[in-house]
DNA sequence: CATTTTGTTCAATATAAAATGAACAATGCT
DNA sequence: AGCATTGTTCATTTTATATTGAACAAAATG
């Protein structure tokens, strides 16, 4: 039974989908601070079941092409896209890697890391600046930065554990 | 020897410790998501060594009323701040915890877990619409869902490990 | 090799988020 | 009670961020 209806049905039911894991997508790139397009791209590319030209993207998220282009560009650098080669057509087409470990460890990599390493270098500047203070200033003051000290050991921590959660 | 020249040369210490920590602080704000004006507070509390009202928040940092009064409430809402009672001073005062615990505790749970919680719902609804799929994307979408399934558990895992590492 | 197609870049624009400050409420003081 | 001080709220303004789209470059087509 393949009439009509029942196609129209199923259109509908594939379009719900989509809708659906790009709105989970999208909150996913909320939560690691990128942007809704990033987020709705990978959405798309994840629930579609062929590869998609950047103009399949813009349309049907209706997006820029300049949206398309730079978002498409994050996630490839993330490894979390890839390009696949399409014979008889000489535009990209884009999959998207589908273990998550690649959009998180880039966000890891690109976003979080960064941060962590010039913490550890303000706490040594911040340590050379305390013992310029006034005595009784400064005792409590060097109580503090011990507490400072054991959140970058942590959080140096944290990042290799995170990353071996990931199998990044 | 306390000349002149050397107490102003440790208000200039001071000046620059609270400077450092502030910018510390302004940065993990900016990592979690939170409003720099956010960051700025708690470091100041951080870097005071005795109670400061919210007028001297202000003034010190050069932000609104209603930035500090907004701000200082999340903090407390995190238990990130606390008042101090000062007596003969009918103003709040206001002195940071010191345990980053709190700040991140607050973090994880006002505006990890809420996403996390939303997504489980989502896939719920996802598998359903699955379901409706044509047969042959269907098997298709099922693979990718289990992968997906498997990183809602590691999610629901990750928290409580980054919790218990924050001990909270 | 002129033309079309495809993809990128970046200045301009639109959108979202945060900060402001005036109006208000609450509290203490004389 | 009347006044002064302190703290909160929220509509408006400011600032920061993301998106757009026109101009450009690169590559394929016929």
């Amino acid at each position: 039974m393949n009439t009509t209806k029942a196609i129209a049905a199923q259109a509908q039911a594939i379009q719900q989908t989509e809708t659906a894991l790009i709105e989970l997508f999208v909150r996913l790139a909320q939560v690691i601070g990128l942007q809704r397009s990033i987020g709705e791209i990978y959405g798309l590319l994840f629930a579609a079941v062929r590869p998609l030209t950047m103009d399949e993207l813009t349309q049907r998220l209706g997006i820029s092409k300049g949206s398309a282009s730079q978002g498409l560009r994050l996630l490839r650098s993330f490894g979390a896209v890839r390009m696949e080669y399409v014979p008889g057509d000489r535009r990209d087409h884009y999959v998207a890697e589908l273990e998550l470990r690649h959009l998180l460890g880039g966000f890891l990599r690109e976003k979080l890391q960064p941060h962590l390493v010039w913490g550890a270098g303000q706490l040594n500047e911040i340590d050379r600046l305390v013992a310029a203070l006034p005595g009784d200033d400064q005792g409590l003051l060097r109580q503090r930065l011990i507490r400072l000290k054991r959140w970058r050991t942590r959080g140096q921590k944290m990042l290799p554990m995170m990353l071996k959660l990931l199998r990044v």
